[in-house]
DNA sequence: ATAATGAGTGCAAACGATAGCACGGAGGTA
DNA sequence: TACCTCCGTGCTATCGTTTGCACTCATTAT
């Protein structure tokens, strides 16, 4: 019932595979038959049928994007709300459609790959979070499958496509804008160590220090949970041993965690800074200096990363996204 | 390369039919062949090609999502995030994939379902917002393609399947509650009266209070916009001319304006509420009582609906989600 | 005039599944 | 023993495109 093909062919009086050459815009077609199958294409209101055409062609234009469904923190901020975003913007320009699938574990996430590709729905993969020994990876990797993943590898960084923030630039930028204003016994609050944005990030706090030839302090830097509670305690505990004139940190909860801290012992004077810049980092009475990680940025990026690797291997195989430095009241106080 | 039906059939000694009926699961094939062919697919590790099946079956079992792109309010805020998961959570039980797209207007959401459909990848759609007139919604019913809108539709609500919150059961317990704890004389401040869950929710307003035998005062009810100066100037304006002990509020956002006009006019004992718990809501001082929507219901209803809606006209074409009000302190004060 | 060239098309075989129809043979009835 | 059923399968067309190969003419070189 639906118009195909055969009907345009029919009423251009040319073959089917003549059809399919003019949307293909192959060479060499004449430029009479061209007119007049697209005249008929119009007259038509022909649309190709995707699922014919994918069949045909082994590609679906599909991209498939994994959303870890556990961490609650994680989805009340907008960054995978931005992140989905991105990807749209780009894969609507290059023509391509994204497939989501929110997964409750690690487990539930391989086994829909699995689906997926086996089942030759999507071209490519785009994973949100990296874990260590990341299963996905794995899976992906030895099904020589196409994805990039937002975040840094552990392993074969340099075979997988991936993008992520700059984020020893990003801490470098904050700790040299707190210098800059005078602050000279800065503390670093991070999050585990496992994970590797708390490590680029302490380098960039360690090479900021050191290019304005600042001693660094191991005991300045507390590494414990991304949560509210761990940034109470760190700053807590830093403030035990030493009397700082700055704090840092890798999350904005953890920034809560230790303004509350601060208003507790009357340091109203310590400038202060997140990471993240969720949204109530401006909501927070003094406001939370931050980093915004331009989380669409990094959406947009990823498909393009993934899509230009999609048919051949281009030589561009990971992007590092720039982060911007939010300043609000907690970083301009004191000095 | 991959291994295909032809491959089990072989490997089987069967026809690939019979494989084929195995997988669907036909009644008349013996429990040996039945064996035989499970056997070889494990063996072989087979995944039937989703394409080519969706091909010959005429149908994708993939579902289309459009989010708004305009609205950064609304984006900021979980909801979307939720329905999400709630759509994802009842596809993945169902066989479904989803796929999204963001638009960036009602133009471009048009463009985007008409190639959508008549490329022939999605079964069904879902609509995540409703305007008047809704330009989707037309296209839909026009081109007779199934579909689920998250909201309540002006016109033709009886033929198109939707899902909603009970909104006016929703208000009528807010204010229930706030009479129950002694408060009599109680205002209320909405959105433009053009959407329909103002209105229903002012209903909810008028018949708790018809209920309670308390007199309906016009004059108490201000509706203007979803902002938070809009709340701010509404609490301002109902002040002048009367002295409340409550306010109902159909947003998070009004409700934060009005605190902020309750609190310069000193107005520390008038209760208030506001509407679809956003995050913030809790984080205000004091933490305002708000009404948790279920976004992640809504969307697991409206992909239910709409996939039990698919292939057979289902007697159930809406949904009414009930809420909850969630109490905080700002409806505990005065009284 | 004849052969070689090449531009512009059509034929037909994929792509990997589904499903209507037909057919062989086992079991039951006359 | 001959005929009818009906169960379990295979054959084959179909879904709508793509694409390698071959074919037809007109054009140009010899």
């Amino acid at each position: 019932m639906p118009v195909t093909i055969k009907d345009v062919a029919k009423m251009a009086g040319v073959s089917p595979s003549t059809v399919s050459r003019v949307i293909a815009d192959h060479p060499k077609i004449s430029q009479a038959t061209k007119d007049r199958v697209t005249e008929a294409m119009e007259a038509l209101q022909y649309r190709p049928n995707a699922i014919a055409r994918s069949l045909a062609n082994q590609s679906t234009k599909t991209l498939g994007l994994l959303l870890p469904n556990n961490d609650e923190d994680l989805l009340q901020n907008p960054f995978y709300v931005q992140v989905m975003r991105g990807i749209s913007r780009y894969a609507q320009k290059a023509g391509y459609y994204i497939l989501y699938s929110y997964t409750d574990h690690e487990e539930q996430e391989v086994k829909m790959l699995d689906e997926l590709l086996h089942s030759k729905w999507v071209d490519g993969v785009i994973l949100t979070t990296i874990r260590e020994n990341d299963r996905c990876v794995e899976f992906l990797r030895a099904k020589q499958h196409p994805f990039v993943v937002i975040g840094t590898p552990e392993d074969h960084a340099d075979e997988i496509l991936w993008v992520d923030n700059n984020n020893s630039n990003a801490m470098y930028d904050v700790v040299a804008s707190l210098v800059e204003k005078g602050h000279r016994r800065i503390g670093f609050i991070g999050g585990p160590h496992e994970f590797a944005v708390t490590r680029y990030r302490l380098r960039g706090y360690q090479k900021a220090l050191a290019h304005y030839d600042l001693p660094y302090h191991p005991e300045w830097v507390v590494e414990k949970d991304y949560t509210e509670k761990a940034g109470y305690e760190a700053a807590l505990a830093l403030f035990a041993q030493e009397d700082l004139d700055a704090i840092v940190t890798t999350d904005d909860l953890i920034a809560f965690g230790a303004q509350k801290a601060l208003k507790e012992m009357g340091k109203t004077q310590v400038a202060l800074t997140g990471f993240n810049n969720t949204i109530l980092a401006e909501y927070k009475s003094p406001t939370i200096s931050s980093v915004d990680i331009k989380a669409e940025a990094l959406g947009y990026e990823a498909a393009k990363l993934l899509i230009t690797n999609l048919g051949k291997q281009s030589e561009v195989r990971h992007c590092l996204i720039d982060t911007e430095f939010i300043e609000r009241e907690s970083s301009c106080v004191g000095k």
